[in-house]
DNA sequence: GTCGGCAGGTTGTCATGACATTCTGAGCAA
DNA sequence: TTGCTCAGAATGTCATGACAACCTGCCGAC
């Protein structure tokens, strides 16, 4: 009688599924990763399966077995793939759904075919209101761009976006508001965003907030105030927004350690 | 005239505020990441300073420069530290809040020296509610550890939480739910949680909530029902729990890409 | 039959060396 | 004075080699 080997969903030619162009400026630990979290996208390495050790992973594809492992730990760190030591790499039993990035509410919207919409309230530089100048970490008295939006999601309102940001930092046009979202603007002004603190909490509505949401006075909203950073630790943007609870939720994925 | 070396606040010595151990099991990266975590996060190493180059560091430090680079990796995912190439590494402007990790109401509240307490409302083995047996992933039909507690703050109702756990999953003590958070008691018995999807939404609360938590019916309450998971990926504790907004909110950090 | 030790396999850590890529600023030329 | 070029310096990538720590399953001893 043949034994199955327990557990064994090894997949072996998983070289032949994985191209590396070394002539790319892509770096190779990324090639490999970027075409590694797709075939477990597509399920062609479904959850469970094993890969083969990083020795004989490395030699097929003929690289080294530092890349080889950089590659895998790319994607263990985002939670695609298990190691364990003296026992060998998995794909995580679960897909991961994708993580609360620093997206803004319309590239959400718009990944879902949401089909957002946005009218812009109020576009102008104001003398900053003090919770925003101690968000920016501005000095007293110094000027915001302040912007307050209306989103629409399917031609039903949605959110009411606050933003504050510091005064001068970038070009950002009216129109290019109205027709993308503020991260997008921002981003096409070379400006980044790497770090951001958000608060998320509750309330009911005021009068003009059911008003321009279509809800009923004291409705419950979600609140989120969000402070983003640049890679130098520069705070970039805060923004106080309010969504419909009745339409809206947050969703995230949390890694520990 | 001596013209000052523009941004060089650099910090010579830090090689003297580092001491490996080689003895030690911890890994010398590790030792030495935790110990520069610890000289930014006591602002020995300001935000803003400029460290020495990896060769030099990992020459002061008796290292080589992969571990050396394994060591500022570290620091660089947690946002403590900005590399640029072909310039070099600084300590990030801001201190970064903690991330709101994999942890309990119970833990954070007790960090904050909030005096939690906890009273268990039920605690059985139910078959499954079909919302429980979809998050965790069980065949239906499955038998489920079903908890109920009121969570309070300095003797003020905070939160009223729902926990789904697979029925046999661990030795789980009613006595100790009482003492201390659940996610507490899952580690004590050697439960590891790893990723975890959260939902965070607002609503209304009905009758019930109303009266365990103190508040007026049709306060807004902030709702956050999460999934988490294992290293193998396998759902270990769903969670369904509702929270005063007046009293409550969610901090979090986001780190792009 | 059960327990414990042992061997083999796999990931974790660390060192050394080399070259590529990118940024900054000094110096030269217009 | 202004703009461009280039050298220096720093990080990014990749390769090779070695040993350590850990898990699993086999097999022998009791």
């Amino acid at each position: 009688m043949i034994i199955s080997v327990p557990h064994n969903d090894g997949v072996d030619g998983l070289a032949q599924l994985i191209r590396i162009d070394r002539s790319s400026p892509v770096p190779l630990y990324y090639q490999v990763a970027q075409r590694m979290q797709e075939l477990i996208e597509s399920a062609q390495l479904p959850p469970g399966s094993r890969l083969d050790n990083e020795i004989a992973l490395a030699d097929q594809l003929g690289l080294s077995r530092p890349t080889m492992r950089q590659a895998i730990g790319h994607l263990v760190d985002k939670g695609l793939l298990v190691r364990k030591r003296g026992v060998g790499t998995q794909v995580a039993q679960r897909r991961v759904s994708r993580q609360v990035e620093l997206t803004s509410l319309y590239d959400d919207l718009d990944r879902a075919r949401r089909r957002p919409r946005t009218e812009v309230l109020a576009f102008e530089v104001i003398p900053g209101p003090p919770a925003a100048i101690a968000a920016l970490h501005l000095p007293t008295g110094s000027e915001v761009l302040h912007i307050e939006r209306l989103r629409y999601a399917e031609d039903e309102p949605l959110a009411v976006l606050r933003n504050y940001l510091p005064a001068g930092l970038a070009e950002i046009d009216r129109q290019a508001l109205a027709e993308r979202g503020l991260y997008q603007v921002l981003r096409d002004s070379g400006i980044q965003m790497r770090i951001a603190d958000q608060t998320i909490g509750a309330r009911k509505a005021s009068a003009a907030e059911a008003r321009l949401l279509g809800e009923v006075r004291g409705a419950p909203l979600l609140t989120m105030s969000r402070t983003a950073y640049d890679p130098a630790g520069h705070a970039v943007e805060y923004g106080d927004h309010v969504y419909r609870a009745s339409h809206y939720s947050f969703e995230l994925t949390l890694l520990s350690r």
